[in-house]
DNA sequence: GTCTATACACAGATAGAC
DNA sequence: GTCTATCTGTGTATAGAC
C-alpha cells in the first residue's frame, strides 16, 4: 500500500472529526443544533492549528482564534468552556482518532514482518494525513493537566507497545533477530515521529512520504532481520 | 569512549557558558562586573530552563523568573532588554557552544566507520550533558523571529550534512553501502533527537545513554555498512 | 446562536529611590 | 546593582442586547 491508497481509504474520517468533537462534548456545549456546531466546530478546529503551528497554543489568544474563525469571542465560548478546555478537547480527540485508526491495522497480517511494515506504514501515512493533529499533539502536551499528559504517555508507550509485541512475535518464529525490543520500538517511534517534527526539511528536500517511509522499513528491516531470513514481499 | 569519560572532558564547559554569554552580550547588559554578572546569569539560565520545562517560554512570565531567581523585575531587566531578546540569547548560545564541540570531532578519526560512530556518539553524549539547552533549542524555536529560526534551520541542516559528508566518504572508500545518504542522515538525526525530547521515558524505563547510544549505532552500522565490511573495532 | 461591550487579572516593561 | 511601585497593554472570560 502506498499513501495514495492510504488516503482513499482513511481520508474521509478527517470531514467526521468534527461531528465526533461534537456528539462527545455535547453536554459542555450550547449549541443544539448539529449542523451549525459541526460547521463551526470545523472552523475552530483548522483555525487552532493554523495558528499554534507557528506560535503555540500558549501564544495563541482568544481573540485570535475569534480573528481567524470570524466568530466572536462571545460565539466561540459557547463551544468550548474555556481555553484549557479546548486543548484537552483536541487532544482528546486526536488520540482517541489515532487509536482507532492503528487498531484496525493490528490484525491485517499474519506474517510479523507483514505486521511490522503494515504498523510502522499506517503510522507514518496516518501522520501525513492528520500531521496538525500529531504535531499538535506533541508540541502542546506539556500544556495539559497532569492528568492529560499522563494520557498522552499512555498513548506513546501504547503505540510502543504494539511494535514491540510485533518485534516479539517475529524473533519467537525465527524472523526477527533477538535483542531490546522495546528499544527497538521505541527507535522506530522516533523515526516516525521525525516526519512530522520537521516536515519543513523534508518539504525543502522535496522528499515524499512514500520515499520516507520506504527508508525507514529499509533501515528498520536492515537492523531487525535474522541473518538467514530472505526478505519476503 | 563511554559517557562518563565524555562528561570528564566536557563537564567543565558547562560552568563556563554563564561567562560566555557575558562577554557576548557586555555591550547590552548594564552590569559592569564581571564576577556578579556571570554568577546571577547562571542563575536566570537555570530559572529559566527549569520553568519552561513544564510550561514552555511563552507561559514562563517574568514574575515567575523573579521569584525563581530570587531576583526582582527591574534587576532582571538589567541583564537582557526583553523577555524576546532573552530568548533570542539562550537560543544562539546554545547553538555556538554545540557547534564548537561537535566540530572538536570532525577530525578526531580517519576510517569512515570510526568517524560516523564518533560523531554520533558525540552528539548524543552533548545532548545528555547539556540536555536543557538541546531540549530548550528545540521546543522554543518557533518561538523565535523568523531570522533566529531561519539559524535553528540552518544548524539543523549544519549537522546533517557532517553525518552525510561521513557517509558518502564512506561510501567511496567502500565502507558503506550506496544510498540516500541525505535520508539516512535525517534517521540518525531523529534518532539522536529522541533522547533528549523523551527523556522521561527512556528514566522511567531505566534506560542510560550509553545503552541507547549502543542501540542507535548497532542500528545505524546495520543498515550502512557494507555487506563485505568486517565490523572493525 | 451570535454579537458588542466590558470586567478584572496579569503580562512586560520602566522610573526612581536606595 | 538592586529594589519597590507603577504604567500600560493585553489576556481570558462573561453579561446582556439582539
Amino acid at each position: 500500500m502506498n499513501y495514495s491508497e492510504f488516503k482513499k481509504l482513511y481520508g474521509a474520517r478527517g470531514r467526521d472529526i468534527a461531528k465526533e468533537v461534537y456528539l462527545v462534548n455535547q453536554g459542555a456545549m450550547r449549541i443544539k443544533k448539529e449542523k451549525t456546531a459541526v460547521a463551526n466546530l470545523e472552523k475552530i478546529l483548522s483555525a487552532v492549528f493554523s495558528i499554534t503551528y507557528k506560535k503555540g497554543f500558549q501564544a495563541m489568544s482568544m481573540r485570535d482564534l475569534s480573528l481567524k474563525t470570524g466568530m466572536s469571542l462571545g460565539a466561540l465560548y459557547a463551544y468550548f468552556p474555556g481555553k484549557e478546555e479546548l486543548l484537552a478537547i483536541i487532544q482528546d480527540q486526536g488520540r482517541v482518532m489515532v487509536k482507532e485508526t492503528l487498531s484496525r491495522f493490528a490484525r491485517a497480517h499474519d506474517h510479523p514482518l507483514e505486521k511490522l511494515r503494515a504498523a510502522i506504514r499506517a503510522h507514518i501515512y496516518l501522520s501525513e494525513l492528520f500531521r496538525p493533529w500529531f504535531y499538535f499533539t506533541f508540541m502542546e502536551a506539556r500544556n495539559l493537566k497532569p492528568a492529560g499528559f499522563e494520557a498522552v504517555k499512555a498513548m506513546e508507550e501504547h503505540t510502543q507497545k504494539i511494535l514491540s509485541d510485533i518485534l516479539e512475535l517475529g524473533e519467537e518464529q525465527g524472523v526477527f533477530k533477538s535483542g531490546n525490543h522495546e528499544l527497538t520500538a521505541c527507535m522506530i517511534k522516533a523515526l516516525q515521529q521525525e516526519w512530522y517534527l520537521k516536515r519543513w526539511k523534508y518539504t525543502k528536500q522535496k522528499i515524499t512520504v512514500d520515499a520516507f517511509t520506504d527508508h525507514v522499513l529499509e533501515m528498520v528491516e536492515g537492523f531487525c532481520l535474522a541473518d538467514d531470513n530472505t526478505l519476503t514481499p
